[in-house]
DNA sequence: GAGTAACCTGTTATCAACTAACATCTGACG
DNA sequence: CGTCAGATGTTAGTTGATAACAGGTTACTC
């Protein structure tokens, strides 16, 4: 129904997702060329930076972001603002993690073994700071958030990269939300004296 | 004079940076080929290559991780974790501010307004989190620190960026040493109730 | 001081990521 | 049916980055 356009795009859009991935998996990131992805889904080399604006895009791209930033928002303001993104990504998190548990262990796997994908992580982690940096603030406030809030934002990306970080170095045998648990208990007493 | 070698070495070096940064700042990043700063400097593209592995590395390498992990190591043990990178930090901060604060300024709006450098930034952040956490670590211990302590390095580097961040965004007309320690604060206080 | 090994550099060729220009086709819509 | 917009392929070109080889220069030794 309703143009059958969308549908097409977002069927070529998937199979050079998943032509991308089953190479990675197959010869490795550097090894197969962006040619060869479009080949395998059936489109010309083109086409393929037409969807994805880069070959890096492909592993990168994430759709999580605006989840959470209305997860935060939806919080109730009288909590602290770390209190606030925890709660909504511990909200969130073990419904993905149990339904996407091995996808997320591969994907991780793989941008933290690639450096070439390693080195423009930094980049997506802004996203999220700023989709959390979003959730905080108040959307009637146009201009850039006060310090304070972009440092909780920033922490907490950090945080929990390297939960991520932690639990693919450790083979994904660990329980990831767990870790999330830990990395937030670890920012929750940053300010107290004894360790 | 000990060999003549390493001298020439770190001149063609210094003359291969200084073009890039005049190069960069005459036409843009994108717009200066490697080809060119090669040429500006007196040498050959192949030789830029030799001396930086990528182009973008001419603008994120700096040694200041080295002597950071060396100044948290020389923090007081009893102090808690947080506090000893936040004094070692804030103990070097203001002589290299009052010494470099224009080149850094400059340095830091390049890396932040090009996508292309601002993208790979996150593995340089990267290399001070894993200095922040060795300085942090017993050097005894050889496996990899505790997922506190990491969390621990991961948020000061967060912080810190977040303050040079607002630093270049308002021009560089603040005082850096003072927003970072805002930035600080605003870590240690994750913990407290209220704001 | 000659000889040799190690190092640095330039030339050339090649690869792969990415971009631009143009032609083509195929649904969408009146 | 006819037009039009969006999606795709072809081709060609730019640029960052690597490999192989050759020539020259510095250091080290006998």
């Amino acid at each position: 129904m309703a143009h059958w356009r969308e549908q097409k795009r977002e069927r070529t859009r998937n199979a050079l997702r998943e032509a991308a991935f089953r190479l990675f998996a197959e010869h490795g990131y550097e090894d197969t060329t962006v040619a060869r992805i479009a080949a395998e889904a059936g489109v010309s080399h083109m086409t393929f930076f037409r969807y994805f604006p880069s070959k890096e895009d492909v592993v990168l791209r994430d759709d999580y972001d605006p989840v959470l930033e209305e997860l935060i928002r939806a919080q109730p303001p009288e909590k602290p603002p770390l209190r606030r993104v925890r709660d909504a990504v511990m909200s969130a998190v073990p419904a993905v993690y149990a339904q996407e548990r091995q996808a997320l262990l591969l994907r991780s796997r793989l941008l933290l073994a690639t450096p070439a994908l390693r080195s423009r992580m930094g980049e997506s982690l802004n996203g999220s700071q700023t989709a959390f940096e979003r959730g905080l603030s108040d959307p009637a406030e146009t201009d850039t958030p006060p310090l304070a809030a972009r440092v909780v934002a920033s922490a907490c990306v950090a945080a929990l990269t390297t939960a991520i970080t932690a639990w693919v170095e450790e083979g994904g045998t660990g329980d990831l939300p767990a870790l999330m648990d830990q990395a937030f208990d670890a920012l929750e007493s940053l300010g107290v004296p004894d360790a």
